[in-house]
DNA sequence: ACCGTAGGCCAACACTTGTTGACAGTCCAG
DNA sequence: CTGGACTGTCAACAAGTGTTGGCCTACGGT
């Protein structure tokens, strides 16, 4: 069902995307204009239509994200809150574009809300759940850690707080990694 | 300098001020527009032209915030992180509009990421540099602090992440008070 | 060589935005 | 009573938005 017939527009269709990233990282979705997005990719605005139907089109398309997450398997119990926070921060770094993009939008934009929700429950969730000692603590205790790693990425790269952009990455993984452990393996207070 | 002649207008201006606190708490900056600020006060929208100047000026007189922050002197050092989690719950609820707006205008607009800053700056880091032994140390801490306060106000209040919303307000204070206490007082990692 | 088709650009549409100026009612000081 | 300032409404502007359809070009299979 996965065809690849190899057009000779898949050029432009991937500039079009790299453009949009940037642009809605940046901007955020109302701000970044499919004509700004066109002209970044030296294309008409038309063209965007064309691939992908609509600004939203487009949208869905940019934030396609796969976060890798680590097989569950494979995580030590005592250094889990360490590898998780490193895991976060080297995604966030490596594709730093579309995780910006999709947390701007997904405050701006209902749609996005939803977007990040669906992530949660996909890719965070069902880790949590298998490394969790009672499963049924498993959605609080991840929701504890998504916000504490939304917050930081929130502080350190899109509000650019100075403190939060001081901090060394190792620095970071220090502070934060007891605090993982905690949310993920601690008694319920 | 600070004259008061009351004007017979003073109705219509803070009817204005709700409703855009209003809207730019639930839509954001850009999808804030004047003309729907203006048909919730029921007024005209070049109204709120001619008593803030712009949509910049209403934005500015809106997210004129002041987080109350207490007294360092009267905090106990062992039960710190619970009085400032405790205070930062009470404060976005009693008054979720503003903050959420800020959050909000903060994550989509540059000025508004400068405004956040600057409460950072002149509200939380002084309060931090009285409580933490090494004033130097002060601001990562704060910041630490600001993110984990952040990405729970973000992932509860913005996103609504259902086990965020599902948390009781003292199982959020029992987790996030010791985050808070740690990295205010532990000792540098 | 030929012609259908896909890639690309241009100009325009319909709409919304922030913002402005002219005009009418209303209050109060003189 | 009267004039001026204040409060408010209406209509319009200029700019920018997503989106559409028509037209030209150039490739690539037959």
């Amino acid at each position: 069902m996965a065809e690849k017939p190899p057009r000779r527009s898949d050029a432009t269709r991937t500039a079009i995307l790299a453009a949009a990233r940037e642009r809605f990282a940046s901007d955020g979705y109302e701000r970044a204009t499919i004509r700004a997005i066109a002209k970044d990719a030296q294309i008409d605005p038309s063209m965007v239509m064309r691939y992908y139907g609509s600004k939203e089109g487009l949208f869905d398309a940019v934030l396609d994200v796969d976060l890798r997450m680590p097989d569950p398997q494979r995580l030590r119990p005592h250094d889990v809150g360490e590898a998780l926070v490193d895991h976060f921060l080297t995604l966030w770094e490596e594709n730093n574009g579309v995780l910006t993009a999709l947390l701007r939008v997904g405050v701006t934009n209902p749609a996005g809300a939803q977007r990040l929700q669906g992530i949660f429950r996909d890719q965070v969730l069902p880790v949590a759940q298998r490394i969790c000692p009672d499963p049924e603590q498993a959605p609080a205790r991840a929701g504890l850690i998504v916000s504490q790693m939304l917050g930081l990425a929130l502080a350190r790269y899109v509000l650019k707080l100075p403190p939060a952009v001081a901090l060394a990455r190792e620095e970071v993984v220090a502070w934060l990694a007891p605090t993982v452990q905690r949310y993920l393996t601690a008694p319920h207070p």
